[in-house]
This record gives C-alpha cells, structure tokens and sequence, in this order.
DNA sequence: GGATAATAGTTGTTTTTGTAACTAACAAGC
DNA sequence: GCTTGTTAGTTACAAAAACAACTATTATCC
C-alpha cells in the first residue's frame, strides 16, 4: 500500500487499493465480452452465466447455479424466465421434490452455449496473451483465492 | 484456460475465464469495504470514490473525477449532489469558464475521508496478507495493467 | 458578430438490481 | 396427523444504474 508517487497522503494509492483496483480491471475487461452478449445475443450478465453453467454442467437446479456464481436466487429466477422465454432452456419438475426443477439447455441454447464459449476462450486468450504465462498461472491462482473458490 | 477437471468441455473453465473470475474477485474483496461505507457512513459506492478522490487530489471537477475513476458523468453528479447535501463538499463555479464547478470537501468532509482512508488501509493490508508480498506486487501490476491505469 | 458545434453538468425516463414478502412443497417433532 | 420450521422458487416494491435528452456556457469559423 505505500506508495511514492503521494507521500502527503499517508501512503494510500486509490489505484492501488484492492476493493477499487479489482472493480476497475474487472470492468475494463469485461467490457467488450459483454458487448458481445448483450449486443450480439441480446442477453444480461446473469444470462450468459446461467446458459455457460448449463452448458458447463448440464442439468442443474436454479439453486445450484446461483451458489456456484454466487448469485442471488432472484436474479437466476429472471435470468432462467428470460432464457426460457428465448427457448434457450426448458425446465423439468423433479418428481421426488416437487419444488425443485431441473434446468437444462436446448439444442438452440446448447449452440448459442457454445458459440459464446468459443468467442470467450479466444477473448481470454487474448487479455492473457498481454502477459507472461507463468504470470497469468499467479493471477488466476490469487483471484481464485481471493474470490473464495477452491 | 486448460482444464483437468472438464475434459469434456474443451477445456473451458468458467472460473478461470477472466471477466467472470476477476469479477468474482472484485465482489468478494469489496464486500466488508461495502459494508461500512455503506451501513457504517450511508455511502454509495460512487459516492465514495468521489470522496476519496477529493481526499487525495483536493479540488477537481466532476469531469476530472469521472475520467479517473472511468465513471459516467450522471453517476458523478448525483454522488455530488448527495455529498453537497451531507455537507461533506463545496462547490465554487470557475470565474475563468463558468460551466466549470470546482469540488472541495468540507472539514466534515475531510474528516470522513480520514476515518473512511484509514479503513481502507487496513483493510486492503488484510486482504493482502494472505500473500506473499512478491506474489501481490505482480498481482497488483497486472491489474493496474488491466484497468487500463498507467 | 452570428450561426454552428462542442463541453460541463443536470434532469427525466427506462432497465436492472436489491430486498423483503410471498407461495408451494417438504421435513421434523410431538 | 397436525403444528412448526425449512427450502425452492416467484413476485412485488424500492433503490440504483443506464441511457438519452436537456440547459447553460464557451469555442470555432465563416
């Protein structure tokens, strides 16, 4: 957190401050995927993360989702609606737990799945192709750290 | 972007894709930061990073501010009406060109930013500590780099 | 110097999000 | 089996963000 550049300001750097420094390049390098999704495909952040982890996974219920995005239930309800509504996805009633229903993509939902995979994996590629290797390994490992998976 | 687990899945792996990962990371690193400018001082977040802003730089204008903090003029100015409301800044027109106000914080204003500062020290010291200090010197470069911050 | 364009900042309207309350189904304890 | 509590998912309402149109002022250029 020192920082020589503003040494009247006790040391604190805003462009070093993890909470800010995180949102600011989380931002920058999101923007041009989701001119993608939203542009191109006419869909919202939680949108195309319901339609990767069905694609990921397979059938899943909507809460297994929002707790491995992290997403609140509300927003992966209006998120399965809309895919829904797109005929991306169909769901099914778990005959067992009838409050549960299994979310799973269609053929139309499984190619759109897989065109956006393709164009993300080049997209990642690419922001990472603007560094080292063995640095991007260290990059991934500490934002996965810090953003509590593993 | 190689992945062990998914074989099947051409080696996608939503939680190594960066916009989706550095997300992640952004929003469980600012969560406790949230908390008490939120509940703790009634902050918005842009509302705060006006407040910083001013804390660190002194006078600027809106303009300025939603350059360096790449946040949209809209935004800017309701977090500076609702600060001029809390009386935490003063704005005086540019006798020069007068569509030009500049901001300046309050004593109020300056005191907040003090408390809300030494926070954010501590808190990005703790978030920092769980690496080692070479590992968060790259990790920080390369974000800089990724928000587009020098 | 008068028309046209550009700029700083604001306001109004539409989307999207956040939060809380709700329904329907199941589970536990007695 | 009937009350009480939990859970999956939805809906309704309030807060915030995005986007476009606006006002007031300055700059350009003929």
């Amino acid at each position: 957190m020192r920082n020589d550049k503003f040494p009247d300001t006790d040391g604190f750097d805003l462009q070093s401050f993890l909470p800010f420094l995180l949102n600011q390049a989380a931002e920058s390098a999101s923007i041009d995927f989701q001119k993608v999704y939203k542009d191109r495909y006419g869909m919202l952040r939680t949108e195309w993360r319901v339609l990767f982890h069905l694609g990921l996974f397979g059938s899943m219920t909507a809460k297994q989702i929002g707790h491995r995005a992290k997403t609140h239930k509300t927003k992966i309800s209006r998120a399965v609606h809309q895919l829904e509504n797109r005929r991306f996805l169909k769901r099914t009633r778990d005959d067992q737990d009838r409050r549960v229903e299994w979310l799973a993509l269609t053929p139309m939902g499984e190619s759109a799945y897989r065109e956006l995979r393709d164009i993300a994996v080049q997209y990642d590629a690419k922001l990472a192709g603007q560094f080292d290797a063995d640095e991007i390994a260290i990059l991934r490992k500490m934002l996965r750290r810090l953003a509590g998976f593993e």
